[in-house]
DNA sequence: CGTTATGATGACATTTTTGTGACAGCGGTA
DNA sequence: TACCGCTGTCACAAAAATGTCATCATAACG
């Protein structure tokens, strides 16, 4: 199951769209549809991209103004954005630079240079979770060191679980159906049956041992994370 | 109250000092002298500034020259170092980046970009370069004479070796994906895949043969250095 | 009770991730 | 020139994690 990120293209050149479809789904990377010319500078989603590429000279709206909207809006402000400009335009990388970009490619470019220039940008926004530990009666999370410690005693799980206890941790005293916890823990593109769910709630289980008291069952709903012990209803 | 960096300026153009000058102390750093066009190639100095900005072009000597043999005597060699490049030199950064240069900037620029670029640099290096000696559990580095010993016995390792326990010294305890570490051990704009990093890791850990449990495989995530912390989550 | 639906559990093949040895390129040096 | 150390990458081995299934246990309900 490799982390799957998404780009999204901005560039109303079919040619250039193509050459980067192929080089990011190449190494492995998943396209959103690209915006063409006219709707640039009205782009409309339905999912949230690890990462925009976006060409500097769009017609009808510059894609320096796209930029600066892009980063101005709450929701899409957090995420990096790597300018394509063309090598006469190069002045404007400060520009670029200035305004939000994280990082500029000139055209021409490789399709290798691009692949790391964009791994190093997503590499470089990726680890900024200084999340604080959650510690709830003796169970403890620490996201820094990636620990799990019951009792101050060190807990052993897979990488499901822990991001299953994660979940919990922060979602607390609420039922979720296996679908909801699939959404949430696994990544919502990802087609496994919903039965899994409960192997990996049954691992989880085994590695608090004894504070398997904390994931309740609900019968015919799904899972709940509690301290509190709640009567089913 | 904040944590005063010192630059060097090395540019032999007052005007283009004169502007740093007023962007750094703008930003709260402190600038060192400048050295100027006669003494560029023997800089003297009494006091290890945390960073160097370097111009390419310097009369008598040439910048890169001098950022060669700062990085090859080990008073200097861990301390970053950023180039000015005119615009038509700009081919040579790569060769900058390849001696050793930790970014680049090409004039003319914006003071907002240089600081911007200098942040990076040093977010990336904080930490790596310890001015005292550090031991733990029998395991020294000196930074000064850059010798590592083992029970007093010397251990040999290559230079991002070295590097490598540098950063994981200084910075226990803490998971961090091969992404990060390639950021911080490796700096940012190089183009690496991230499983040179778990080749390193194996040539640190054969390095340090007996005591190889202080570097942990947290899989899924990364590898952290810790001398108490044992199970992984 | 008996029947049925739903969850728990152990086993297992497959996939993913990490460890490891080898190798070619590069720059420095004798 | 030949040699040497360091580096990044690769191919393969080893280890761990994952998803699915068959089967068992238990709750719900008549």
């Amino acid at each position: 199951m490799s982390q799957e990120k998404t780009i999204l293209i901005v560039d109303d050149e079919a040619a250039i769209r193509d050459m980067l479809r192929i080089a990011l789904e190449m190494a492995d990377y998943r396209c959103l549809e690209a915006a063409d010319s006219q709707q640039a500078h009205t782009i409309i989603i339905d999912e949230r991209p690890n990462l925009i590429l976006l060409d500097w000279m769009l017609p009808g709206s510059s894609g320096i103004d796209l930029a600066r909207r892009l980063k101005k809006d709450e929701l899409t402000a957090s995420i990096p954005i790597i300018m394509l400009t063309a090598k006469s335009e190069e002045d404007n990388k400060i520009q670029g630079l200035e305004i939000g970009a994280d990082d500029y490619i000139t055209k021409p470019f490789s399709p290798r240079e691009l692949v790391a220039r964009l791994k190093a940008v997503l590499r470089r926004t990726e680890g900024l979770t200084p999340l604080e530990p959650i510690e709830i009666e003796g169970l403890r999370m620490d996201p820094i060191n990636h620990v799990v410690t019951l009792d101050d005693s060190p807990l052993q799980m897979g990488p499901t679980e822990y991001r299953l206890l994660s979940f919990f941790l922060t979602h607390q005293d609420r039922v979720y159906t296996r679908g909801q916890l699939l959404d949430h823990v696994w990544g919502g593109n990802v087609y496994v049956e919903e039965r899994t769910v409960d192997v990996h709630i049954r691992r989880l289980r085994k590695a608090l041992t004894t504070h398997d008291r904390f994931i309740q069952t609900v019968r015919g709903a799904g899972y709940r994370f509690s301290v509190k012990l709640v009567a089913n209803a």
